[in-house]
RNA sequence: GGGCAAGUGGCGGAAUUGGCAUACGCGCGACACUUAAAAUGUCGUCCCGUUUUCGGGAUGAGGGUUCAAGUCCCUCCUUGCCCACCA
């Protein structure tokens, strides 16, 4: 037994590869291109952690193996080096983001160093580099002269903590995603994507990609597309009505309020409005002269209430509240009926028109409100099925204190009109058609709110004139610098403010009284096309030339977390989208093939987290078992989809297996001969075995089928040098430093690979991936499972080949058969090629 | 509340996509080597009864389709993840 020192090995080849070159992307035009993605990280303090670790070995592998079938593969790694980490950290130290990121993203490189990534670490992108956000910038640039970017004040949600604007998206739970602190709504000018006007193609796209279907299925319900009308319902005064007021005149036709619905077909059935607290109209009315509305203080107070409702509220009671805008009725477009209006929290602002109608019979929300308020509830659907109509019929409008049910599917008209008796889906059209009303499409998405009142991003290159007239700084001031003289506490205001730099830069640049924006760019900006830089890191003129797209993209496979299926994945294809638009880019997908890896849990099947202290580190675990066998560990532990459990029981399991590998290296010899019939089968087998597993991501099983071959090893007596080398070439893209090891032992050395101490020769990454020979795949001689009722009662040796007839008579032959058969009559016998022969009685 | 994924030995997980359930690995047991231990090697290891043989049962639970179900269909249970008043 010789020791297997990895970390011998693995500081030698390290050293080795990055003096050769060996992960620079040569361009081969001749062979055929793949490009294979990385989700690049965002380089925090922490380093890397084991989630990285499988998803980056996931692709490495994927990678050498592309390499080694005679690919040209582009595989390039980066920073998202821009972002609120480094920010928070330079507020509390001083430390200036860039040294602190700096330093991080040093530490990074020696961690994929030391696990083997094949990366090219000479020119790895940073998002906070000029180099890289003066073409953020650029295609900024682009998108505001082909008017994809707008200016807009909106209330907005401000996390008071991070003492900035955030996207919708990352709010979860009315909480800033990052800090968890509760998110305010503000009145903020900002600057807008239009990625809404996207979402159609976004939806219709997804089919061309092959994605997990999960993934694909969270997209569209993200985009929330929707088929429904948009119905005008009149307001009035109620006092109006009456002779009482002396101003009344005509009623004017100005006060309308637009709602969407899904539900045309129940509009008989609206018995109220509801409006948004955020609804204009609701803002306007002390302004409104027409309508006087007569509770104004408490509309008010209830508005200012449902802005500042506390996490506690929004979680414990989902209890509908309101309030009834006295002095005010709507009328119901389709039987001129006179419905009250209410505000209230459940209807959002910032969907459809932030107005609905309630129609509590066929909407729970709707009539858990009216329940409340003891509105009228007026059935206008019948189901199809008797017995629930038979339950409906002659309710009409009944008093909602009444217990009953709400039918939200399709079904029958009733307690409406001429309707009466009309299909629900067919009554959609029909009722919008009927009152003027118009069918249109509503989506979830909103527009991508990206500016950022922090220090730390991608400034934005925008400046305004002395009349407040926003201008692009042009593509021959880019980049356009973020500043250095700037303090980083937040105050409310953006940090760039306060630059004289920049305000000076902007005086010298546009002339006087010009002045620059001061916010930054949301940081999944900078994410959202780094994949379009990786082909042409160090072009100056172009942010990649049309060559290389061409040559490149879009991207073959891409590999990453599922947490990034909202945002990262769908900006990422907005931006493609919008650039194909402009005529910048050819392709419209920017990710052909998606997978996801699982989540890394710790042993007791827990997630790991920070707080609760059972983070595993990849130093630790590279120090204690070298980085082959961390790596393979991680893809041996179970499928790259599922989450793997981390326990280091199991990493000695491949630790083992590479120690087993490592000396049988020592203490054969590999004589040039020709493999035993029965060692080139195995061979063969595991060759196909490995290289479909690879391709279909199972590594797993293709390491299993590694160990299959090894374990057999030891029972032949010759172990012919072809046959090895092979299997070394199948073993190097899971554990690339023991398999350059010891490829370059038996390639210096023919007779005794370790006498002459295994020099380097030439790496086992510039061969070949071995094919398999189709018919060394298959046995000659099988097992014939033999059956009686399907159960399994005998098998028997038979060649490949054999035909049905022959199987049976074979099986008919057995005695064991005939036992289970008793004398009884034969039905049916089965026959599976193969496989199997079943005997029915 | 909705969506998605998953339930297979003591554990991580395999199963040619409907055809021998439990590959491979961990753990455990016995033996060998050793003064001893570790390491390593060999054999064994789903459960029950007989302990070579043989028979029965088992893939979360129950039902169905089929010659044949871990795999397909229906009902239910459990766990995890994501989204949650989207009209």
């Amino acid at each position: 037994m010789v020791k297997y020192n990895f970390s011998k090995i693995e500081r030698k080849w390290r050293k080795y590869w990055e003096e050769k070159g060996l992960y620079k992307t040569k361009g081969n035009k001749k062979k055929p291109k793949y490009y294979i993605l990385d989700m690049f990280p965002y380089p925090s303090g922490d380093g890397l952690h084991m989630g990285h670790t499988e998803s980056y070995t996931a692709s490495d592998i994927i990678y050498r193996f592309k390499k080694l079938q005679g690919y040209d593969v582009l595989h390039r790694q980066g920073f998202d080096s821009f972002g609120l980490p480094a920010e928070n950290y330079a507020i509390k130290t001083g430390v200036h983001p860039k040294k602190t990121t700096e330093k991080n993203i040093k530490n990074y490189i020696k961690q994929m160093k030391m696990l083997g990534f094949g990366y090219d670490f000479s020119n790895l992108i940073r998002t906070s580099s000029p180099s890289y956000y003066k073409w953020t910038q650029w295609i900024f640039g682009k998108f505001f002269e082909n008017g994809l970017v707008k200016r807009k004040t909106d209330e907005i949600n401000w996390c008071p903590s991070c003492q900035t604007v955030i996207a919708n998206e990352q709010v979860a739970d009315g909480k800033c995603e990052r800090c968890k602190t509760k998110i305010k709504q503000k009145e903020v000018p900002g600057w807008f994507f239009k990625i809404t006007g996207f979402a159609e193609d976004l939806i219709k796209d997804l089919d061309k990609v092959d994605w997990p279907e999960a993934t694909k299925k969270n997209q569209r319900a993200w985009i929330g597309k929707s088929e429904g009308a948009i119905i005008k319902f009149q307001i009035i005064s109620k006092s109006k009505l009456s002779k009482s007021n002396p101003k009344s005149k005509i009623q004017k036709n100005e006060n309308f309020i637009k709602v969407f619905t899904t539900r045309p077909d129940t509009l008989f059935g609206a018995t109220y409005l509801v409006l948004a607290p955020e609804h204009k109209f609701v803002a306007s009315l002390p302004e409104n002269n027409d309508l006087m509305i007569r509770n104004h203080e408490d509309v008010k107070r209830y508005i200012e209430r449902a802005k500042n409702k506390t996490e506690m509220e929004r979680l414990e009671s989902k209890e509908k509240t309101g309030v009834k805008l006295e002095g005010l009725v709507a009328i119901n477009p389709a039987n001129g009926e006179k419905i009250p209006i209410f505000t209230a929290d459940y209807v959002l602002g910032g969907y459809g028109t932030g107005a609905i109608m309630a129609v509590p019979a066929h909407d729970e929300r709707d009539f858990e409100f009216a329940k409340k308020y003891n509105l009228p509830v007026r059935e206008v659907i019948e189901s199809e099925n008797k017995e629930q109509r038979t339950r409906n019929r002659e309710q009409g409008t009944r008093n909602s204190k009444e217990d009953c049910e709400v039918y939200v599917g399709s079904g029958i008209l009733i307690n409406s009109g001429k309707f009466d008796g009309m299909d629900s889906e067919e009554a959609k059209r029909a009722i919008t058609e009927f009152i003027g009303g118009k069918m249109t499409m509503n989506y979830r998405l909103r527009d991508w709110s990206i500016s950022r009142q922090r220090y730390w991003g991608c400034p934005i290159p925008i400046v305004y004139s002395p009349e407040g007239e926003a201008k692009f700084v042009g593509e021959e001031n880019l980049p356009w610098l973020l500043p250095e003289d700037v303090n980083f506490t937040p105050t409310g205001e953006a940090p760039l403010a306060k630059s004289k730099e920049l305000k000076k830069r902007t005086e010298k640049i546009f002339g006087k009284g010009w002045t620059p924006e001061a916010d930054t760019m949301d940081t999944f900006v900078d994410s959202s096309w780094y994949f379009l830089r990786y082909p042409d890191t160090e072009n100056e003129k172009e942010f990649c030339s049309k060559e290389k797209l061409k040559r490149w993209l879009p991207v073959d496979l891409y590999i990453g977390g599922a947490e990034h299926t909202y945002m990262h994945l769908l900006y990422a294809r907005f931006f493609v989208k919008a650039m194909h638009g402009m005529g910048l880019l050819e392709f419209d997908e920017p990710f052909i093939k998606l997978r996801h890896q699982g989540m890394v849990l710790d042993k007791n099947g827990v997630k790991m987290s920070k707080s609760k202290g059972n983070v595993v580190n990849p130093n630790d675990m590279v120090k204690k078992f070298g980085a082959d066998a961390t790596r393979m560990y991680m893809m041996f532990a179970g499928p790259l989809e599922e989450d793997v459990t981390w326990n280091e029981e199991g990493v000695k399991g491949v630790y083992r297996f590479l120690e087993k590998i490592y000396n049988l290296f020592q203490n054969f010899k590999f004589p040039t001969s020709n493999a035993s019939k029965e060692l080139s089968r195995l061979l063969h087998k595991t060759i196909k075995g490995v290289t479909e597993d690879v391709e279909g991501l199972k590594f797993n099983t293709a390491i299993s089928k590694l160990m299959i071959f090894i374990n057999e090893c030891p029972r032949h007596k010759v172990l012919p040098r072809e046959a090895m080398e092979k299997f070394l070439i199948l073993l190097s893209p899971f554990a690339p430093f023991i398999a350059e090891e010891l490829f370059n032992a038996l390639k210096s050395s023919p007779s005794s690979p370790f006498k002459k101490g295994g020099e380097p020769v030439e790496s086992i990454f510039n061969q070949k991936w071995p094919k398999y020979d189709p018919d060394m795949v298959k046995d000659e001689m099988i097992e014939i499972v033999a059956q009686v009722n399907g159960k399994v009662r005998d098998k028997i040796q038979a060649p490949a080949d054999i035909s049905e007839e022959e199987a049976k008579e074979k099986v008919l032959a057995s005695e064991k058969i005939q036992k289970h058969i008793g004398g009884k009559e034969i039905k049916k016998i089965i026959f599976i090629k193969g496989r199997l022969v079943n005997i029915v009685v």
